[in-house]
DNA sequence: TATGAATGAGTATTCATTCAT
DNA sequence: CATGAATGAATACTCATTCAT
């Protein structure tokens, strides 16, 4: 086969991760072996090798977050004149996309990649990299809120980041065990948590 | 060798255990082999599988949740006068016990056994029986709750209960990453987040 | 298996290298897989490496020069009265030795051990050392010699070390390529170059 | 493409040869893969397999003794009027030769070639006619040397020339192994064994 | 019960070679 | 002639597990 397009290149490592990607979702990180990818790729294992130079690099490639995209909306939430209601369309972003996901067993791979990055340092800078990211702008936002008297400033608003990340990252766990969540309600859970009304007014009613 | 008493089949026992836990903190399930373990067990091959009939049964009994204890909380709470406060104070529980948890690195085998449970079938049912049973007695408290007017009653319960899981799992998964993570900070907010006091009146008095 | 004698143990290793050794002989280094090694030893691959930690090894472990047993001679022939019979005596044992070994097609591994050392720096290194202490002794022996007035005071003792080294590898090479080859022959000329004889008279007596 | 002179597919010819000499030079013939000669080549696969039916054809193209010239050399001196003088002129040429090729580490490549001759066929059959042809001329020339009562007559021929022959091939190893080895030196001694100036008169005297 | 030598299926990866373009 | 993607048999080595002592 000669010189080949680079297009042609890219759709076969595609083609490897999406295969490997298959594998990963029946079978976890560890159950399958090189020959499980190159069997589901249809490729012969030299062919797998030409464009990956380990099984940890396809396992590296077969999980891809949108992160371009989220810290961009993080990024211009951070800058929003209503830092809770960037915040909101910012999560409201996520969980749809999670949703997404959901429906093509992403949860499950990045579950198994939490656990892999406790072990893999590579994985444990991305994983790390990633998460201090989405708190410094998270814990940024909410910062904000609270100088607007928006949000109790006596909270440290790093745990509040976290307690949002939390919910985020809990239900791509739930979503891995059971695909049939309802994202939905849970979102407006979510919702009603940020915008406080969550809690009935009754009771205030009676502390007041 | 003479029959041995129950109590030094225990002790044996646990002593495997221990060296496992303590292998898999530090390389995880899949990259601890068996010589691993019993190298640090200083025992015997052999020995070691008189009493774990396989790897899977060592990793099985790794992790253990304090299973009993929590659920009793959780039925407590189910009969609570004031469920929320029931609530808020089994929460209470979790977190600290995570706080201690993360002390031994307890939530780097859990998260790893997140990963384990979406690939082996016991694990799975394990892990889906503890989720149920915390998500229905959650989902039961809140519906308390909302009859009593202390939560919007137009939330989904179930999705409620599935966002504290969330704020819980989260927490063991950052805490697993970064072990230095401030639970005292994190349960406050959990607590703001409970009594409805996490977002500021001021806003709300404009909403009036 | 229980706990086995050290014997047992040795015993093993040296059937592994038999087996490997005869290998190696047929097929050279490279041309023999493990697999070759352990069908050869009746052996599965896991039993070979309970003895050896790697193919490297097992070929390291393959070629075995009795070198104790020369430098021990080499030492001795630098302190005797008469250095050139002693070195004759030397070199008696080692060509006696190599004729005993090339019945055991010794020279065949050698030969490759050679090739090997220039590749490989652990090779290289027991090589070097070998050839080192030879040229040493033997240009101690000869510098003697010409002290003396029994060797060309003009030559390099070293020199006439290499050249004797030479008279050495040469037949091992030769006996590697053809195991027919007439050792004794061989050792009267070497004999006859030692002790002055090669050359007759009669062109001498021309010169005088 | 068009068809192309013969001097272009000689020179690449030549091209793939220099750059696989260069590789086996530094890493020996087994360690050095086809993708190390056609990356050094600056070649495809194909480009190179086009020129050579084999691996194996490479290694042999990469190993050339100036067959040709030595055999004259030989060949006339089997005819001279003074055999030991032809020889040693013959030496003289070959051993320069190796000077000359020390410095392009052939002795590296050739001492491997010896182990490959061990193993294989074609090595093997192109190494004995080699040492064939040079012991039956050398031998020959011995022989006559002895007719002209000028080399001791109780001397197998062919031993003799066997160990000229290791004088030879032991110096090529010792290159091999260091290049630095002093070629003039080792001559020197050479030609003192073959004029019977080696040994001293000193003792001689003594047991006239 | 304890031992640890032995098992052998399984692993990721390499590499000489081919052939469609 | 040249390219280089594809092939796939072969490789060294691992490791959970067994079982004779």
């Amino acid at each position: 086969m000669p010189k080949v397009s680079d297009e042609y290149k890219l759709n076969r490592r595609q083609q490897i991760i999406d295969a490997a990607y298959r594998c990963f979702v029946r079978n976890g990180f560890h159950e399958t072996s090189m020959r499980d990818i190159y069997e589901e790729t249809q490729l012969s294992p030299g062919a797998v090798y030409n464009y990956f130079r380990s099984k940890e690099e396809i396992i590296e490639g077969s999980f891809q977050f949108d992160y371009e995209r989220s810290r961009e909306l993080f990024k211009s939430a951070r800058h929003s004149d209503d830092p809770l209601k960037a915040l909101e369309e910012l999560l409201n972003f996520l969980f749809t996309g999670l949703e997404d996901a959901a429906r093509l067993q992403a949860p499950r791979i990045n579950v198994q990649a939490w656990g892999q990055a406790l072990i893999n340092r590579r994985f444990q800078e991305t994983m790390n990299q990633l998460f201090d990211v989405y708190l410094d702008d998270a814990a940024h936002i909410i910062g904000r809120a609270q100088e607007r008297g928006e949000v109790d400033a006596n909270l440290d608003s790093r745990a509040v980041a976290r307690s949002i990340l939390s919910l985020y990252f809990g239900l791509e766990l739930q979503l891995a065990l059971d695909p049939e969540v309802n994202v939905r309600n849970y979102m407006t859970v979510v919702k009603a948590i940020l915008r406080g009304s969550f809690r009935q007014d009754s009771e205030k009613g009676q502390e007041a």
